[in-house]
DNA sequence: CTGAAAGCGCTTACAG
DNA sequence: CTGAAAGCGCTTACAG
């Protein structure tokens, strides 16, 4: 059980000489070929079966020209968004046999470069690049022998493989549902203005309002940080200046739990008197607060387990370049239910 | 720029011809060799330049019966215990050339075997197990040819080479902030009690109040969940039952900021009348908390760092078997300053 | 049905 | 200093 003196892992001659038959028909009875004799077949996988054989699996692969490998390649592995993304491939991939190589550039240019290095004298069939942001990112240089998708973060390039959210429609998705709870006076509080999802999201909004033929309260979005403090004072200022405020979209749970703690701690009542919908679906946050917040779920691992098939099929010469954005969902919680 | 026709990844063959050597030239010059004429190994490096050849390491590997590479299987990639040591392994293996294939068996023991076959096959030169609970673990099964260290979780073979958090200094560590705080009336709440974390630290929590002549407040830890709910609640009860309760030692973060939410709503002053520690330094929880939360860290990017040099040595023979536990720390933030 | 031979891309003694 | 040869572990035509 202790790892112990190895005693040389067995190689296919091995098994050949105990089952006494040349290593080509070893070969062929342990990868299942038609040509062999049932009774030579069995010596042939007792032998393997009695030395623990594995097939050497880099062996093979440099003989057919192929891997089995790809790399994924992140900038960030604490993010919260890179890493159901990389599940999601991961997931994937292993269902397909296909290994995958995980490196992670700490979002530096030069890291990344080494590592693609690497991957590519590993001769991995292909990459998938996750960033934690959706705003585009520069392509990889230097022309690669190997396809590439990026996933999440698309590329700027728009004839390269991108696998992202649609965050223009989720934006969209927010304001109906609380338009389906009752809700006609909707403030739009979100994050940093530089964040393209913040940006589409309220762009989402914004137009979901103008169909329904109103707009948002205060006749914008409120920018500001992916915060609770900021999804805090915001709230009570909105409060304060458009007091029959009824619905808040928050452009992340964390401004969601600070909007949620604000109203509180006002004496609004949610979903009573106020609806509130944050944004990411982070268990952490819409679970412990009060009431359990209603969230947009981004299906991350959708994302993550797409980008693998494209992959996929780029590497066998399917490729399809440009950008796909996969929708969103409502997750609904306690602080949207509709209220009579 | 887009992956358009691959023109066949240049060989070492491809750079001997066009470089007028035979390839075993070629591959001294290339690898540095001295017995090459500083011309011709110009030569050479001018070919290998012009068609962007990079050595296949599979080929490599194949030769010199290494393959640089290693296994990182984890049981949960959403866990936000395996990611920082998974992070701290890849960060440790990236710097020493080692590429790492990420398996994630989401706790089911049969895709954790399906995985390790695949390694193997893949000739990994050793594995980490990372888990995402302090509790050990059973071995990996079926002696293995390369050596294994097990991460946060470690085995429950006391032969094995395991990595984890010291929990029970932890605890100590904790109660001895809170000591130098000033407090003497000290609550400890905290998670599960089936979890080896919680007993561990409550094991170092008492000890500490033990050796400063004191015991906690109920003469006891409450253990509950690992949730801000419970936080909540307890935090009340407590107040209800021991009001002269000055610090709250907490098992989570989590937990740390329900205890937070209901000493607020309670209308006690942190850290003025009540000092409280979490556990984790899970930042979402605790720079947005009013006050901003005291936290121990368990360094779990050491304890990933630490592992991938363990299998290093392991994998060089230099293999030392049994446990070693990282000591934690404390960060400091509102919710504890000692006030006068 | 079985096996000798060639070869994947590379490195390393060993002659010249 | 340079190159022919052997070989890492395997698979696949091709003879027998």
């Amino acid at each position: 059980m202790a790892s112990g003196e190895s005693p040389r892992t067995a190689t296919l001659t091995d098994v050949a000489r105990l089952a006494g038959v040349s290593i080509a028909t070893a070969s062929k009875a342990i990868n299942g070929r038609a040509q062999v004799r049932a009774e030579t077949r069995t010596r042939v996988l007792e032998a393997a079966e009695q030395l623990s054989f594995a097939p050497n699996a880099v062996a093979r692969g440099l003989l057919q020209g192929r891997t089995g490998t790809v790399g994924l390649l992140t900038s960030d592995l604490e993010g919260r968004f890179s890493i159901p993304v990389l599940m999601g491939a991961e997931d994937a991939f292993g269902a397909g046999q296909v290994s995958v190589f995980l490196c992670d550039a700490r979002g530096d240019a030069i890291r990344e470069q080494h590592h693609i290095r690497a991957l590519l004298s590993r001769r991995v069939e292909g990459l998938i690049v996750v960033g934690s942001r959706t705003d585009p990112r520069p392509p990889l240089t230097g022309d690669l022998p190997v396809p590439v998708v990026y996933a999440y973060a698309p590329s700027e390039n728009p004839a390269d493989i991108s696998i992202t959210a649609d965050n223009v429609s989720a934006g969209g998705l927010a304001i109906d549902h609380l338009l389906a709870c009752g809700r006609r006076r909707i403030a739009h509080v979100t994050g940093d203005a530089s964040y393209a999802a913040a940006q589409d999201r309220a762009r989402g909004a914004e137009r979901a309002m103008k169909e329904a033929g109103m707009e948002l309260v205060g006749g914008r979005t409120f920018f500001g940080s992916w915060s609770e403090g900021w999804g805090r004072g915001v709230a009570s200022m909105i409060l304060d200046q458009y007091p029959d405020v009824d619905g808040f979209f928050c452009g992340s749970d964390q401004i969601a739990r600070g909007v949620l703690d604000s109203l509180r701690e006002s004496g609004k009542d949610v979903p009573r008197a106020i609806s509130v919908i944050g944004f990411d679906d982070w268990q952490v946050l819409t679970t412990n607060t009060r009431p359990q917040l209603t969230s947009v779920d981004m299906n991350l691992e959708q994302v993550g387990r797409l980008a693998a098939r494209r992959l996929f099929e780029a590497i066998e010469g399917k490729a399809a370049g440009g950008i796909e954005e996969l929708p969103c969902r409502i997750v609904t919680r306690e602080s949207s239910v509709p209220v009579p």
